[in-house]
DNA sequence: CGCGATTTTGATCAATGTCAAAGGTGGTGG
DNA sequence: CCACCACCTTTGACATTGATCAAAATCGCG
């Protein structure tokens, strides 16, 4: 839960040019022979176990993290022991990026996972920025993309059932896992616990028990052993809310095949 | 609800060395002589009546707005007809910007009061700034405040009681609107109607209004004719479950002033 | 004055939370 | 290899928050 400091402080010395982060992440603007740059830039690669914490509410945001490997999320835990988490990393992810320079953070990031992360001075990383224009708009780009996300989980927490919530992250993490490694088919690796996802959700990990239990029954996915599979895709985007031509191209359905308002007990 | 077209098609040309946003907005970076690059860059200054939509969701993303005057909420509809609002803009603000060039928007964007945007052509807009790093660090920084206000409204919403969003809510509006205009008092015009409120807090508008009742008799707030009057800050912000030192500034009590767990029934 | 939109209030209902306990599961050390 | 332990999941009974339905009151405005 709290942070260690020195047995994770692994400095890695990893190679730009091996990184699997790389196209997806921010470092995408620099073309193979720019990397010096970058390796000049970067402190270094630094490896948390799971449920290590990267960075704390209240810390001073001089520190920004590349995720290179695993799983991390951002979340905020309230007075009352109750924690809201924000969204769920994948690797290519800016985590720790703050607007103001010397602010302080008001949510804390969390290794779901074990990962491996590369770790810039933020200032450094701005003042390059000033001088790349291009890896500015990559850091726009990167903060839009997340904005999108956010906006969906706002809907789904603010005006979903529990059940379409459930639904909907579901189908959104098969999709991001995805478009990440599009050879994968409709299963994948899940390294969420329920009360991640109850966090995430803003339900209690009993209510997503049932709730899983119940789409399980219902033969639309099964969660089990972290490993997500979706048996019917078309009918989780329905359940979730969505349209399914719309999330899973119109490829996922035969012509015809449109089922009217399936809507279960 | 729906976008009428030419009424509002208003052109108005400004004098961007008069413009009010420009020191809060995406323009920042430019200095006076520096102007005419911007007056070249835009379509026009538009007027939009309050209820009519910019954009909606579904409309390809290649129109920037830069918020002048008044109030706007982007804001997500769902089939079932609950509506979702994702945040409320302040001038300054930049409105339907999306990551990706071509993409379609997923939600649309609405006045709130009578407004006036500036209007940017997407593509030009990154074109500049793939020539000014500071236009791009200035938009990184536009949207990443932007993620801040969405992560408290997540956390809002997934885990705080309806009162304390409500508390929440209008402390947060308050802040902003005194950040904009440090002279203010704890009195603001609020353009919002209940609907709105509930809208943005994953309520119903009755219940905003069963709460906004309790909060006035306990002597917190008062909020009538659009107008919105903080009667107890420090009360309010621990109703929302904040801490009102670091909300309000120390200055906010005097020493011993604190209150022991203040939770009326 | 009358009309549409908004706010208020009351009665009832349903979704989800809370509390509690029992199974599972995987990892670790003996 | 087993036993134990911490953590996770499942299930049941009950409580509570906020939704829903309905109607009256109020407000802004032409």
């Amino acid at each position: 839960m709290t942070r260690v400091a020195s047995p994770n402080l692994v400095l890695v010395p990893t190679d730009c040019r091996a990184c699997s982060a790389r196209s997806v992440g921010m470092c995408e603007p620099f073309s193979i022979d720019e990397l010096s740059t970058l390796e000049k830039l970067r402190s270094g690669t630094r490896v948390f176990r799971a449920g290590e914490d990267l960075l704390l509410q209240g810390d001073r945001a001089t520190t920004i993290y590349n995720l290179l490997d695993g799983w991390a999320c951002s979340y905020e835990l309230l007075e009352d022991g109750g924690r809201q988490i924000h969204y769920f990393a994948l690797p290519g992810a800016m985590l720790g990026f703050h607007p103001d320079a010397g602010a302080v953070h008001s949510a804390s990031v969390q290794a779901v996972t074990d990962i491996s992360v590369c770790e810039f001075d933020r200032q450094r990383l701005i003042d390059l920025a000033r001088q790349r224009p291009d890896l500015a708009l990559r850091l726009t780009w990167l903060i839009a993309r997340d904005e999108l996300i956010l906006f969906d989980h706002l809907t789904s927490i603010g005006r979903r059932t529990a059940r379409q919530r459930v639904a909907h992250l579901l189908l959104e993490l098969l999709l991001r896992a995805r478009r990440a490694a599009p050879d994968a088919g409709e299963t994948m690796r899940l390294p969420l616990t329920q009360t991640h996802i109850a966090d995430a959700l803003g339900l209690t990990s009993v209510h997503v028990s049932r709730t899983l239990t119940q789409l399980r029954k219902e033969n639309l996915v099964d969660l089990s052993d972290r490993l997500l599979r979706v048996i019917d895709p078309v009918g989780l985007a329905e359940t979730a809310g969505l349209d399914p031509d719309v999330v899973l191209g119109q490829r996922a359905r035969g012509p015809g095949q449109r089922r009217a308002g399936h809507r279960p007990a």
